[in-house]
DNA sequence: AGGAATCGTCATATCGTCATGATAATCAGA
DNA sequence: TCTGATTATCATGACGATATGACGATTCCT
């Protein structure tokens, strides 16, 4: 797998806070069990999200978490780099240094599908997750094929 | 990092294999010493590519691996899929199904990114890493370039 | 036949990821 | 101020990836 399990969970809950209609505050508990997730497991996992200024976490009756900044302004690799490491430049070989003036072997075949990865990462937001091609596509094309 | 450890150190032994002149057998001490890769390790892997057909391997004195292709007919996918997982339609979420008329929320958006990223991983070969850009390029082309 | 080189295989150690369970700290509301 | 809800934190364990060391099996060479 691209990401590791633990920042798909981060993911997933970014994700199930944004669909959510308001921002009151959503307990773990409840996260935990619509996207089937260990409860305590999650729960360390959004305390870091909160700890990096990404979710506000409260306390207490009628706590929990919640995002801090509009699903369109939080990129996927924003969330994930708390978890994986998230570097362009990573050398697919391994090499600690791995620069155009100083290549490894795969060098420069890589460079571009890893530039093409990275801006994925960096150009998706959760709000275009949110966004379900198959909720929000009807609503404006009039299906031209067929 | 995209690749497994273990799957690096394939990659960068049918390499070094590749990059030699002739056909003989290379020992794993000496192709270990050469990568700087725990020696011991290095050949169960290398016997997990003998068993799977990519390399040969001798015993006894003069003995070693050697490869079967030649490095052009061998990708980085070839050798990579028997260490990590290399599906290209992996969910980036983690579902254990997701298709286009079953898709994730990421689904319409990783597909072009996954992809790209598999047409690197089956169309680059091992001679393709093998023949360094910095090497080879000034043998045929006339640098039209300033 | 014997010795050395080399792969083949097993047992084990180490470390990071993923996960569970228990308990402390905090807070809203009665 | 008490109680229950909820996050914060810690100790621990399961597991796979990575790595080490030892020894057996095979082959070449003399």
């Amino acid at each position: 797998m691209i990401l590791s399990q633990t920042a798909v969970y981060a993911l997933r809950a970014m994700l199930h806070l944004a669909e959510r209609p308001d921002d009151q505050p959503v307990p773990v508990g409840e996260i935990a069990s619509a996207l089937d997730v260990p409860r305590n497991y999650l729960s360390k996992i959004l305390h870091v999200l909160a700890r990096r200024g990404l979710l506000r976490s409260a306390r207490g009756p009628g706590g929990g978490f919640s995002l801090v900044r509009p699903p369109a302004r939080t990129t996927v690799l924003e969330v994930a780099a708390h978890f994986d490491d998230m570097d362009r430049d990573r050398c697919l070989l391994g090499r600690p240094e791995c620069r155009d003036d100083d290549p490894c072997p795969a060098h420069g075949q890589w460079k571009d599908v890893a530039a093409a990865l990275h801006a994925f990462f960096s150009n998706t937001t959760i709000a275009d997750l949110a966004r379900r091609p198959t909720t929000t596509r009807p609503r404006r094309q009039p299906e031209a094929d067929s």
